[in-house]
DNA sequence: TTATTATGTCTACAATGTAGACAAAATGGA
DNA sequence: TCCATTTTGTCTACATTGTAGACATAATAA
């Protein structure tokens, strides 16, 4: 019964959002979006997504070049079931501690959207 | 900028729930609780309230025994601005995750409240 | 060709997470 | 009395995750 670290969660997460767009830069952009105003290196997000492709969590392929200035091959990512589940599963503990610290702790004042 | 780890966030929200009624025992038990089905240690728990206490978000002090079989004098702590600021962000962020995974992964089936 | 952009790999270390053995205070019952 | 039991806490050692930054490579424009 593994479960998620918070950066696996949060670049897990950034996977999703991209749908199939992802890949080492797109994924990294989103990352730091989703943890702002904290920052996040290339290199933890690429050791990251190693750790979980070994893990089964996700899995990746090599797309061709683009015509982009500088624009070269990429490793695409997408989310395994297995991946899904462990994500589905941190999402609910996640919702729980949200709720309690809200309930506890009184408005945490974010907008939803 | 420092920020919380995910163990420290659920210890950190254990001890929030538990109003003044929080040493070791009765927040390993709530940790439990807010990470089910997911087990700790607690080992985990002191482990982690040190680190916390060390760092400022939390802070503690020893009280007087009580008459129950084998009680003894408990630690007890409580959370600091500092911690509660830092629990604050972090349930932020935690929220955009949940919504994020929510809305591209659809039904988490979780009944807020 | 070389400078520049986009992209990815690697290494090494710091911080966090975890298990489980051990210790000690209190007290009820032999 | 003193020992077994309950409650509580400490400590050690290690595994996993998180992070920074240097380095490498491909493509192309100039």
């Amino acid at each position: 019964m593994e479960s998620l670290g918070q950066f696996e969660q949060i670049v897990l997460t950034a996977i999703l959002a991209l749908e199939g767009n992802a890949y080492g830069v797109t994924i990294h952009a989103k990352v730091e979006e989703l943890s702002r105003p904290k920052k996040a290196t290339r290199g933890a997000v690429y050791a990251t997504l190693d750790r979980m492709e070994d893990k089964g969590l996700i899995s990746s392929w090599l797309s061709e070049p683009t015509k982009e200035r500088g624009g070269r091959s990429r490793r695409h990512y997408r989310i395994e079931k297995f991946g899904e589940k462990a994500l589905r599963d941190s999402a609910r503990t996640a919702q729980r501690l949200v709720e309690t610290i809200a309930q506890n702790l009184g408005g945490l004042a974010w907008k939803p959207r």
